[in-house]
RNA sequence: GGCCGAGUGGCGGAAUUGGCAGACGCUAAGGAUUUAAAAUCCUUUGGGAGUAAUUCCCGUGCGGGUUCGAGUCCCGCCUCGGCCA
């Protein structure tokens, strides 16, 4: 009995696949070429989760239509096998974090293979191969090489930086250190989240509430020396570059909101030198500084006499009745009169515990502190107060704010909460539909555009005119310019961890054995720089210094032109190695160049990119970063590396039930029980709290818009799926779907289950009900009662009749079209109704069959080639041509029309195809049923829409 | 709070972009085959009414609107999900 049998036919394939090269690209396209490329996985210990095999099934398919197709396709896959996790185990056991990630790396490529991907073998590649991250210091060097002209908005080389005559006349070490201050990537003294117990630094996100995220251990915001890299430079390019590409409006709303671009003024506020004891600025000071500004202009740098500020409404100047400084602000320390300064100080040491979004949240309570001394407002020189308050960032902007709480919402509630005054300088007009009295009044916040009051000679300008004014009578008088903003911050590139890429960058020593202050990069000839092999691996270190200062000595020091260096011991991102992985693909093997220019050429830009959306932000907008540096130092051809970009769905657990139970086992319904403020589910009248109990299906049923359960229907119960994960215990494994069902049913369900880029719920039932399929197609084909694989009795040489050519044409059109817009769960569809059509014909045209094996195999590639072999052929059909359709095989002679009356359905007529609006119409009037329905009615009106209805307006 | 996306049978989802709502698959029920079961094959499967029909009514989150005609377009809500603050 030769029943369909994955387990044997797929190692197969495979086999015969890698033995033969088969998907192994060119070194340049012969023709077309496309370029597919999927997110490489970091390889976990954990394997592979049914989330990866969904996008890379996609793309999979795309490769081997278009292979079929005749275009060169590449399709490499690798690891981004850098991570923190590795270097966890090595502190816990001891072993190397190389041993693990070439032991996980192992365990990925066999599953993926185990899926039947095409991809091209050769070009693999792991991100902690030394061979690789070799090109991710060299490319680290061009960024360190590179400073960004402005007016050309273009990156260019350190060496044709222009020097300042009098930075020039300071001498070497003065031109050196000005360099350094403009190349991409620079060095600063930044606050890192630094947490004791764990004994690392933590990212932003893993901070929640002042303590880890993991273990709520408290964690300190501490300064530390790091390497950043000039991100912001880039800001402009990255988001107008977004226009050209194929990408989702979504994504690039997610990208263009992250770089934030808001246009506004900077405006300073005089704060002079020499403050009386009122903490007020001098009126001599303050006029002499007046005029001194109106000579030189406004500075690029501000002075210590000036607090700047960015605002985005430099129109509302003059219902500024405060100032805002953050509580790292660098003048915070300055503007502190004795007075205030123990208060002050208790201020800032408990805002440093808490994380930026704590501060910056709505709900919260506004808190602040006096410093005691104050501002003078530009437009009407009043002495305003300076604040120090926890919710202006020092990260954004200028780290200091004028506040007009008539006009922002934060100030609003600050000068509430303080007793500030309010003073409305923007009218909303008669006709807006807010309560006008109320915010002139200054009893609450309106921050939409209007017209200028309460604004000296500005009033009665409309907001957007004000604006443009005040910039540039500011301008003018050397206070103020329009300027451009970002939310996009420089990028922090080093991290204090061993399991990174190393920087190739020297510090100098002096014969303390001190730094000077000086650094050196290793040149290109010296890469790869590689870690150190033996390390011991510390379970925690007290210090936040980067394990790497322990690296032993022959390591960590070098001597070169006889001045002794301490090599830099942070580590890279783990997103360097992710950033450019897409062009060393290209040419993986090259130790000359990180990609040959001929073959980069060839092959770039990426056509198809997919993934999670997960990656939509950060490691997209950094590989388009470096990728733009890449390309004004000549390495590339290309501005942007991913043309067209598709994200794929999240894969949820199956479907589940859950209902709610008392301490006592009374069930409560789902609609009377909510999450505290501790995240404990409990009933919402009495703050019981309540234990979920998950439900068998059979046990659930459904009552109007909610499920309830079987056995008292006034219980409510919860039905949803939920996002895989070990603690829920709903991991799909693909080892055992593919154990169980196949690749190939993995396969088809992954994309049967429904669009791509949608959220979607896993289920058994689904897998199972595609292999149904798939043993249908083997069964059409297979002879299942015979001893041995031979063709079934009804699968003959005969050409098709015009039926079974209509079918098989009309499925190859849908099946084509589908694959062009990536729509795989239809065009499977397609194929399952073809199935069902030719399974019940007798004969069935081989000629019919071998088509749709070919328009079936980049979905299920191994069972097509298997049965393709079985049709007689010897060879590999991953070249066969693409099936072609006939549009004339398709059209039917006689076609069904709906018929409505009044927009309602009343009846169908047979015409012919190609029938025309007036005997279509004529058809209609004459139908039977339409006759009798439009007896004594008067026809006002017929819409006849020729091949698809009548509809009759009747009365 | 802002931005983005989604809401269609018991479930996953289809519907020339305004033209027969529910393709395809799952689940469930019934039947055939079988000593029995599995597998397979056939039928039914949105709700309601109806002796029956090629029957009628209702139905795409809710409320309005545009249109001969709305799942699809417009206005106002509700709920859920994602990202940001």
């Amino acid at each position: 009995m030769p029943r369909y049998n994955p387990a044997t036919i797929e190692p197969k394939w495979q086999k015969y696949w890698e033995d033969n090269r088969t998907f192994a690209a060119p070194r340049l396209p012969k023709d077309r070429k496309l370029y597919v490329l999927d997110m490489f996985p970091y390889p976990s210990g954990d394997g592979l989760h049914v989330g990866h095999p969904e996008g890379y099934t996609a793309t999979d398919i795309v490769c081997r239509y278009h292979r079929m197709k005749g275009t060169s396709v590449v399709h490499p896959m690798g690891w981004d096998a850098f991570g923190l996790p590795a270097e966890q185990h090595a502190k816990k056991t001891g072993t190397h974090p190389r041993v693990t990630t070439e032991k996980n790396i192992a365990n990925f490529r066999r599953q993926l293979k185990m899926i039947g991907f095409s991809y091209d073998w050769d070009r693999e590649l792991a991100t902690t191969d030394v061979e690789y991250s070799c090109w991710t210091q060299f490319i680290f060097l061009v960024l360190f090489d590179t400073w960004f002209d402005r007016a050309r908005q273009q990156g260019r080389p350190i060496a044709e930086l222009p020097i300042p005559e009098e930075v020039a006349a300071d001498g070497d070490a003065a031109v050196a250190r000005y360099r350094d201050e403009h190349r991409l990537a620079y060095q600063l003294e930044a606050p890192v989240n630094w947490c004791p117990a764990l004994g690392t630094v933590l990212a932003n996100e893993e901070v929640v509430g002042g303590v880890s995220e993991r273990g709520g251990h408290p964690v300190v915001r501490i300064p530390l020396r790091q390497w950043m890299l000039r991100i912001t430079a880039y800001a402009d390019r990255l988001e107008k570059d977004l226009d050209g590409l194929d990408w989702s409006d979504s994504i690039k709303a997610l990208q263009r909101n992250w770089i934030g671009r808001s246009t506004g003024a900077e405006v300073d506020f005089f704060i002079g030198t020499l403050a009386g004891a009122d903490g007020r600025p001098t009126d001599r000071e303050y006029q002499g500084w007046q005029s001194d500004r109106r000579l030189a202009g406004y500075p690029r740098k501000p002075g210590d006499e000036v607090l700047r500020i960015f605002t985005t409404r430099p129109d509302t100047l003059f219902g500024a009745t405060y100032m805002v400084v953050a509580p790292e602000h660098p003048f915070v320390e300055r503007l502190t009169t004795p007075g205030q300064q123990a208060a002050v100080e208790a201020y800032c040491r408990k805002a440093a515990q808490k994380s930026d979004l704590d501060r910056t949240d709505l709900s919260k309570e506004k808190t602040g502190v006096f410093t005691g001394s104050y501002a003078i407002n530009p437009v009407n020189d009043e002495a305003i107060p300076i604040w120090v308050a926890d919710y202006v960032l020092i990260s954004y902007g200028t780290g200091a704010i004028m506040a007009v709480p008539a006009h922002d919402t934060r100030d609003f509630e600050f000068a509430q909460e303080f007793d500030l005054p309010i003073v409305a300088v923007v009218d909303p007009g008669e006709g807006a539909d807010v309560p006008r009295a109320e915010l002139l009044a200054g009893e609450m916040a309106f921050i939409a555009d209007g017209v200028a009051i309460n604004s000296g000679k500005y009033d009665g300008l409309a907001t957007p005119d004000f604006k443009r004014q005040i910039a540039e009578d500011l301008a003018a008088r050397g206070q103020g310019r329009t300027a451009v903003n970002y939310k996009l911050r420089d990028w922090l590139f080093s991290r204090q961890h061993f399991w990174g890429e190393p920087f190739p960058i020297l510090h100098e020593l002096d014969d303390a054995g001190q730094p000077t202050g000086n650094i050196r990069a290793l040149s290109p000839e010296d890469l790869p720089l590689d870690l150190p092999e033996k390390m011991a691996f510390d379970a925690g270190h007290d210090r936040p210094e980067p394990p790497l200062d322990a690296a032993p000595d022959d390591w960590l020091f070098v001597t070169l032109d006889g001045k002794r260096y301490k090599r830099e011991t942070n580590t890279m991102p783990q997103w360097a190695g992710s950033c450019w992985y897409y062009l060393r693909f290209l040419d993986p093997k090259n130790d000359r160049a990180l990609v040959d220019p001929e073959v980069e050429k060839a092959w770039m830009p990426v056509d198809l990119y997919v993934g999670g959306a997960e990656h939509a932000v950060l490691h997209l907008l950094y590989a388009r970063f470096w990728h733009k540096v890449l390309y004004d130092r000549g390495y590339v051809s290309t501005s942007e590396p991913f043309q067209k970009l598709v994200n794929q769905g999240m894969i949820l657990g199956e479907m589940e039930f859950t209902a709610y139970q008392t301490p006592s086992g009374q069930w409560v319904s789902a609609s009377a029980v909510h999450s505290d403020a501790e995240g404990q589910k409990v009933v919402k009248q009495t703050g019981e709290p309540v234990t979920a109990v998950k439900i068998e299906a059979d046990h659930a049923q459904k009552q109007g818009d909610a499920f309830v359960l079987k056995a008292d229907t006034e219980i409510a119960i919860d039905s949803r799926a939920y996002k895989m994960s070990k603690s829920r215990g709903n991991v799909v494994n693909p080892d055992d779907v593919v154990r169980d069902y196949g690749a190939d049913s993995l396969r088809l369900y992954e994309m049967f289950m429904g669009p791509l880029e949608s959220v979607k719920p896993w289920s058994m039932d689904g897998v199972s009900g595609v292999r149904g399929f798939l043993d249908r197609v083997w069964r059409m084909i297979v002879d299942d009662r015979a001893e041995a694989v031979q063709l079934h009795p009804a699968v003959r040489d005969v050409e098709p009749d015009a039926e079974q050519s209509r079918v098989l044409h009309k499925t190859i059109k849908a099946v084509t079209e589908d694959l062009d817009a990536m729509a795989f769960n239809t065009a499977i569809a397609r194929m399952m109704e073809f199935t069902n059509y030719f399974f019940k014909q007798d004969p069935r045209p081989r000629s019919a069959l071998e088509s749709f094996l070919l328009l079936l195999s980049p979905f299920a590639p191994h069972l097509a080639e298997e049965l393709w072999a079985v049709l007689g052929h010897d060879r590999t059909l991953a070249y066969e041509p693409w099936p072609a359709f006939d549009e004339a095989r398709i059209k039917q002679d006689t076609i069904e029309v709906p018929v409505q009356i009044k927009g309602k359905l009343r009846s169908r007529i047979q015409v012919p195809a190609d029938c025309d609006k007036a005997a279509l119409e004529k058809a209609a009037r004459s139908d039977p049923r339409i006759v009798e329905q439009l007896e004594g009615k008067t026809i006002l009106k017929v819409i006849v829409v020729p091949g698809r209805m009548v509809n009759f307006v009747v009365r």
